[in-house]
RNA sequence: CGGGGCGUGGCGCAGCCUGGUAGCGCACCUGCCUUGGGAGCAGGUGGUCGGCCGUUCAAAUCGGCUCGCCCCGACCA
């Protein structure tokens, strides 16, 4: 391709917008442009390495059994409101109307849609088991989209559904769907983890998120380095720690004016945050409030609250519902006298002398014992996992703690769909059962995005060459020399009879502001034409991760590029 | 949803406080010159200052409304 003829117009100064490196990057190589708030227009070179990324997954997915179809965008509403998800998805699902007034959605996943499908089409166990996956847009009206493609409303997303004649089926095909991301993240050329995970709003029971490893990930995640367990910090199990030493005493109420975050009251107080209890108010889904109770240094995973609950979902309590319930404003709400059903987490067990709020304006208590102050909460783990836990799953082992993007997640789904939509099939003794279901999500756009958050350095991307949008970049110094610029032209005609495909930077600019460009944009390896090397029939190939460049002869430059990058 | 910020040529910004014929850098066009890490000189093109309403002799500038975008928060107790 003619650097020339396509639109990849790059940028000298950083957007003003964009925040983390891949959105920088993105958009200054000339790859993305926002269209609107997490809505994207894909230029040419962007394109290309979402097209990358596409075929890996395909392929594997493929190569894994599992067959290609095309679902639609705009769902009739009715099928989400059989699932019982027209009510509970909430506002992050875009809603239309056609000009009948009949309602749809654009879809953000697809569990109604094939469940519908195979439904219609499939009887007998022995049609089953099917795998069926699409790669298409999807669209979540998330409520801050942010960070470029990372967390964009609009994004390409291969979602699969499984459908079994029983639970060891499907859990043989989870195995099955994780081995095979674990083989398309490999080849992506990326540094990931799988790690155990809550199942989040889908539903399920069991389930793994795929996690590139970033410092700009939104994720936690531990792992311990001695057995090998890796898992979301709201799904890693925590050990219950021994409550700090503390005498026990009268329980007191102290005045603590304005003081109300628990770092303001413990500086306040002189007092440590382990010694604190920190009393969160959630809203059940039932329509309930219950208290959950933290350490005052501990955060609590919803994760595991919904656990605890049975799989309710929660959301933390809005400020009028603080107010309500403990009768003061928010930053002063406490577990003593609290006439609402406690949930504390297991470090809390026999705590003594610890502060928590009065339900007072301005004022907390001191010496709170647990034993004796709250004999009637219910003690789990409730709390997110972080960096120096000791591993409960093994004898020494402490967490370590990364950040990680979340590129995929495979789901264990049961029944959930099938049942609320009666997806059914016979058996062979001639009984008729809900289908088992699994699904199985990738962000194809969110990877590309995570692929450069993990490999970019100051001067632009760093493409594994795996999603590079072309493998080569041949840049001759100048284009008015006719020997630079034949020499150039030959070796792109060579690589791409090598099957390797060539970017050739043919634009009258100077070489700086080639240079400049071809750092930016990242192509796994540079082809320089210049006259030096060119005297002595040369040419310099420079990976893009490299300091150096190596001259090689011309009429080797070719292979020695294959070589490096291998045909694709 | 709450809080904050910003909308001025393709990009990045100044001008606004204190109203009076819209400016800078980059990009773009023409010419000369130059060609190994975002050159130089000269001459150009391009903006109803997000939109609407108002105040005023006069509005990018002041007021109101509205739209868009960005950031922070929503794990705060």
């Amino acid at each position: 391709m003619r650097q020339s003829e396509l639109l990849a117009p790059t940028l000298r100064e950083d957007p003003a917008e964009a925040e983390v490196a891949s959105h920088r990057l993105l958009v200054r190589a000339g790859m993305i442009r926002q269209v609107a708030r997490g809505i994207y227009d894909f230029l040419p070179l962007g394109l290309r390495a979402v097209r990358r990324v596409e075929a890996i997954v395909r392929d594997e997915m493929d190569r894994a059994g599992a067959q290609e179809i095309l679902m639609p965008a705009v769902i009739p509403a009715e099928l989400w409101q059989e699932s019982g998800r027209w009510e509970h998805y909430g506002r992050e699902l875009l809603r239309l109307k056609d000009r009948y007034e009949r309602d749809f959605c654009f879809g953000p996943t697809h569990e109604e849609v094939v469940t519908d499908l195979v439904r219609r089409e499939v009887r007998s166990y022995r049609e089953l088991p099917k795998n069926l996956y699409q790669i298409q847009v999807k669209f979540r009206d998330e409520i801050r989209p942010r960070f470029g493609l990372m967390r964009g409303r609009e994004f390409l997303m291969k979602d699969a559904y499984s459908f079994h004649a029983d639970v060891a089926d499907a859990q043989r095909e989870y195995r099955v769907m994780y081995d095979a991301y674990t083989r398309i993240f490999e080849r992506c050329g990326l540094t990931f983890r799988a790690v155990e995970a809550g199942s989040g709003t889908i539903g399920g029971s069991q389930t793994h998120e795929f996690q590139v490893l970033a410092a700009s990930g939104e994720d936690a995640i531990v792992s311990c380095a001695r057995c090998g367990y890796a898992a979301n910090v709201e799904k890693a199990a925590a050990p219950a720690l021994a409550p700090p030493a503390a005498a026990s005493g009268a329980l007191e109420r102290v005045a603590t004016p304005g003081k109300r975050t628990i770092e303001e009251v413990s500086g306040f107080l002189g007092l440590p945050p382990e010694r604190f209890i920190k009393t969160l108010l959630y809203q059940v889904a039932g329509g309930a409030v219950i208290a959950v109770l933290v350490r005052g240094d501990h955060a609590a995973s919803e994760t595991k609250i919904q656990a605890a609950l049975g799989g309710e979902a929660v959301t933390l309590a809005d400020e009028r519902t603080v107010e309500r319930v403990t009768g003061a404003p928010v930053g002063f709400a406490g577990p003593v006298g609290l006439d609402v059903r406690i949930l504390a987490d297991a470090s809390l067990r026999g705590v003594r002398g610890a502060v928590a709020g009065a339900n007072a304006d301005d004022a907390h208590l001191v010496n709170v014992d647990q034993a004796r102050d709250l004999p009637a909460a219910a003690f789990a783990d409730l709390r997110q996992a972080r960096a120096g836990d000791h591993c409960p799953r093994c004898e020494g082992g402490v967490y370590e703690e990364h950040r990680g993007i979340e590129v995929g997640q495979v789901f264990y789904l049961g029944t959930r769909y099938s049942q609320a939509m009666g997806a059914t099939f016979l058996g062979a003794d001639g009984a008729s059962r809900p289908i088992e279901m699994g699904c199985y999500g990738i962000g194809i756009t969110r990877t590309v995005a995570a692929a450069i958050e993990q490999h970019h350095d100051g001067a632009g991307i760093v493409w594994p060459a795996p999603l590079a949008p072309y493998a080569a970049h041949v840049v001759p110094v100048s284009t008015a020399d006719a020997a630079l610029r034949e020499t150039a032209e030959r070796i792109g005609r060579e690589l791409t009879a090598a099957g390797v495909d060539a970017l050739l930077d043919d634009r009258d600019e100077r070489p700086g502001v080639k240079f400049k460009d071809a750092d930016l944009i990242g192509l796994p390896v540079r082809v320089t034409v210049g006259p030096r090397a060119l005297a002595r029939g040369c040419v310099e190939l420079k990976p893009r991760a490299a300091t150096e460049a190596a001259e090689v002869p011309v009429a080797e430059a070719a292979s020695r590029i294959v070589a490096l990058v291998g045909p694709r």
